[in-house]
Parts: C-alpha cells; structure tokens; sequence
DNA sequence: TGAATATATTTCAAGCTTGAAGCATTTTCA
DNA sequence: TGAAAATGCTTCAAGCTTGAAATATATTCA
C-alpha cells in the first residue's frame, strides 16, 4: 500500500477537508499570534482586547455567560479577565435589576476610550494583512465562510441527536 | 458622529476585513474546540496530535526546530511536547551524525500506529464539520485561503522592511 | 408551598504556552 | 586560527485556559 493510500483505503480519495482545515488554522492562527504581538506591545493582550471589542459591540451590557459564549470560552475566564479588567476600570460590573444571579458587564467611559485606540490599530493590521485580496476575493471568502460555519453548525445538531 | 461611524472616520466604509477576520476566526475555533474536545475523550491532545500528524508527513524525521517553524509554536512548547511523547515511546529522537547541536525526532512504529488510529478518527470528524460544502465551494475556499495566505506573508515583509 | 432542578457565576488545580535566559555547538570572517 | 556571531535546544517563571466542583439564586411543578 502506497503512502498515498495509507489513510484512505482508496486510491485517489486524497484528504481534501483536512488539508482545507489545514490552510484554515494556519491562515488563522498567523494572524492572531501577529495580532497578539502587536496587542502586546502596546501592553493590552488580545483577550482583554475581545473582551473589550465584544462589550464595544453591546453598548447595553453583557451578563458573564452571554460574554463567554460569544467569546467562545469558559466561564471561568471570562470571570479572571473582566475582573483585571474592571480593577483597572476599563469595565463595569453591575448586578441585574431582576435576577441576582446575573452581573451585567460593560465599558467604562475609560474603558471606551483605550478601546477605541486600540481597536483603530487592530483595524490597520487587519486591513494590512488583508490588502492582498481584492473586493470580490473578500466578499466570495466571507460568503463561503458563511456556508462553512452552517455546516459546521449542522453537525454540532447531527451530534447532539446522537446523544439522546 | 454616529456609531456606524466612530472607527471609520468616513460614512459607509465599515469594517469588512475585521468581519472577515472574526468569520473565520470563529471557524476556526469552532472547529479547533471539536476536535480537541474529541481527541482528549481518546486520551490524546490537540498538541501531541499536531506533533505527530507532523511528523507522519515528514517520515525523514525532523529536527526540534522544523516541528516549532511547521507547528507555528514555540521551541520551548516543542521539547516540552516531544519528551512527553518520547517518553511513552510514541517518538523517538536521535542526535544528528553531522551537527551536535541537533536531534532528530521521528515517529515510532507504536508512535504510526497509534497515530493511524487517531488520524482516521480526525479524518471522519473533518469531513462531518465540512460536509455543507459541496466540492466547488471547497475548492473555492482552498483557493481564496491560498491568497490570503499570501497576502498575509506580504505583509510580514513590509513589516520587516520597515525594521531596517 | 417547598423540594428538586436549572441557571449564573466564582474558585481552583492541572495543564498549556510563551518568551527570555542560558548552554552547547557550529559558522563566519578578520 | 580564533573571536564573534549565529544556530539548536532546553529550562523556567509568568500568564492563560480549561473543566469540574462549589456557591448562590431562580424556576418548575407535585
């Protein structure tokens, strides 16, 4: 059995969706350890950084979990950054009117403020990283991104179903 | 001045590179968090899995520093990651006969087998994440991902540049 | 009502990752 | 040649991240 059959069982059946996923990550993870750097520099780290920009988003405030969901990580860490964050007062946390679990995080005027800064360099690297691909490039990329984040989402449901 | 406006200084250009960016940041989370949550119900990791997946491409063996540029990590995160393989005999490394500073480090035939293993389970959850593409739409996104790879490594030369 | 269940958040230990410092070896070039 | 610079690797401390357990509050429904 040749190299190239050894995973596939298949002559010609080449791993296609691997080697996409592949292009993906290294693609974003590129871009993020350069995001991180230049965060870095300037003395912010990028979770803060996305911490901030998801509060910048919702200017009305965010409860921890709706924070940690949209950030894509635990809830514990979402409690150790908005707590650096707040003892700086970059952020505000306050306890819901009518639940007493829930607090309601969001940026301080301050907070806004070193956002905006930042946000305006993190725009300028991006737009620098990106300026290889022309409109349609983008826009095609951003589509496709689209079909693959459904299907991706498609099979978190198949696998859940399988579970009850 | 409006919130559509804050960051753009001009009316109308929003921020389509930074949507891109966070559309496929999160695809690649998602995908990322799946996989690594299904290799560690296998007993693996994600990092051990990349250092072998790395190493079944390169059957020559490589040498500490290879693993590091190919993985995107750090040396330091590499020694930790091989010895701890190498320590269940899954690698193996041997000093290079013609430079003392360098170890090469190749998969084991355990190492193979175990990663077959593996990499058939990677394979199958791959391929279920991107089954909502069809086949143009994949080699559509391999393409555009390809330019963006480029124009990315563009812009690390500009930034060199600029140091000198 | 009130017991059981669900939800929101925090705490904490374990593991991961980095980047800087250090050591060893090799290469460069005066 | 041999001093200086470069390269390969390891160590280590600091910070990040997770997931499970703990705590507190809300909701459900017998």
């Amino acid at each position: 059995m040749s190299i190239r059959e050894k995973h596939d069982g298949q002559v010609g059946v080449d791993r296609v969706n691997v080697r996409l996923w592949l292009r993906l990550l290294s693609c974003s993870t590129v871009i993020e350890k350069r995001v991180r750097r230049r965060l870095s520099e300037r003395g912010a780290t990028l979770p803060r950084f996305d911490v901030m920009a998801t509060l910048d988003r919702n200017p009305d405030g965010l409860t921890m979990s709706a924070l940690s969901r949209l950030l894509l990580v635990s809830n514990g860490n979402v409690t150790a950054v908005v707590q650096a964050l707040s003892k700086e007062r970059l952020v505000q946390m306050e306890p819901s009117p009518t639940d007493g679990r829930v607090s309601i995080v969001r940026l301080t005027e301050q907070g806004q403020a070193s956002f905006d800064d930042l946000a305006q360099g993190h725009h300028r690297w991006i737009d620098a990283m990106f300026k290889g691909m022309d409109k349609k490039e983008s826009e095609q990329l951003f589509a496709l991104l689209g079909v693959l984040k459904a299907s991706i989402a498609d099979e978190m449901v198949e696998e859940n179903e399988l579970e009850s």
